[in-house]
DNA sequence: CAAATATGATAGTATTACTATTATATTTGC
DNA sequence: GCAAATATAATAGTAATACTATCATATTTG
């Protein structure tokens, strides 16, 4: 994707923060900083009195911008997905056949992100992986319902009903559009997790795609309908 | 499944426990509750401590037999895969069609537990709800390679192996069979998570059987080679 | 320039995830 | 059948976590 010198600014659901952090100086360093610490020590060991120290405020600060390290997590995947939304956009703007926007999307969904993008102060590449370990903690707990009706998974469901859209203009009849995006989706991110500590869990042989195409191929046969 | 009148030991690596918890009463007692309570108020909330209130007993009597509640989240998860190992011995014994044995194996592994087995004092229907909301937390952590040089994870990775060997008996040529039954496991547990919580992100239809057969058919298109 | 807002500095609290110690009860080995 | 080993109970203690509260000062805005 080509670098945009143009500011794009991304709408993200005001349940998940107190105060926008995109609005001060402060914010930016508790988000810049925050996914620093959380990419090198893990959401678990990952406090608010830690980012203090690092950004040299007190904790108490940092609980101005965002109700607990729930709703902080839950800020950056949220980033995340309208990221991923919007560069979907891009990715499929003035294309016009159904498979290559598929393939597109797929892509998107599945690659890793390797490269920062300078559009903005977001570290993207920590984000990422941040993303793909730990996002999946902020559903998979007992305030899910709560916290659903509060908006907070808004931006995930956007990405995945879009991305579902496509499926849907390759194959009209298919019937299970959203559980093979979801699959795709939390399944990439795992993938990506194991083949760096569970290898055994993974296939990866000697170069860098295997999780990009075999995801790939994974949706293509699925979607296509069988000649029984 | 048919009911076992004989009593089967399942084999769990030790490296999760300090002392067997299937060798005392006490031991029962706190896997039996502990099942219980963790089903109840989820993982984060529970605490040894809480579990100790629950069996009369005070928590570092718990301690004796868990290093951690991290470590009984992965003992609970050993025995599960240990017991998901065994019933897909069962159900492929004598099972000559590989056809046949990849068929059950994907239901096996993607239908939700929902009889309890009296082979054992452990309730299966809370377990799986346990193992299909909070196994995927033992190992997306910053521990993951430590855990994983001890062994925590030898089950489960028995597991998926004896599965893609079953893929490769159908598709020999087959190139991603790990990242297949890794994907179709995970990918099921989410989605029955999702039917209950997030139903933006599945497809459930009319009934009941729609994760099984999402998964089925996506296996079979998935290994079965395309003419190009 | 007053009023509102943002931040810093500091303190406090209930709970968590343990570890340690001692006493008593139970099991086992000879 | 008794000593020795082992298991459990009872209790206490600790550093850290996930917050909340208060007050003073600095900065912005109308």
């Amino acid at each position: 994707m080509k670098e945009l010198l143009h500011t794009v600014r991304l709408q993200i659901n005001p349940s998940v923060y107190i105060k926008n952090p995109e609005s001060t100086e402060l914010g930016k360093k508790i988000m810049t900083e925050g996914i620093n610490l959380i990419d090198k020590i893990g959401y678990e060991d990952f406090t608010f009195r830690k980012l203090g120290q690092k950004i040299g405020s007190p904790e108490a600060s940092v609980y101005r911008y965002f109700q607990s390290k729930q709703k902080f997590l839950l800020y950056l995947t949220s980033w995340y997905w309208a990221w991923m939304d919007y560069r979907l956009e891009f990715a499929i703007a003035n294309i016009n056949s159904p498979n290559q926007k598929l393939e597109r999307t797929i892509n998107l969904l599945t690659e890793r992100v390797t490269e920062d993008s300078n559009f903005t102060f977001m570290n993207i590449v920590k984000l990422s992986r941040i993303v793909f370990t730990e996002s999946s903690k902020s559903y998979l707990n007992k305030e899910v319902d709560e916290q659903n009706k509060q908006g907070v998974y808004l931006g995930y469901k956007q990405l995945v009903g879009k991305a579902s859209g496509i499926i849907m203009e390759v194959s009209p009849k298919y019937k299970y559009p959203n559980m093979l995006i979801s699959t795709v989706i939390e399944g990439a991110h795992l993938q990506h997790f194991f083949a760096e500590h569970l290898p055994k869990l993974t296939n990866k042989t000697n170069g860098n795609d295997d999780v990009k195409k075999f995801y790939h191929e994974l949706v293509l046969k699925t979607i296509t309908a069988n000649k029984k």
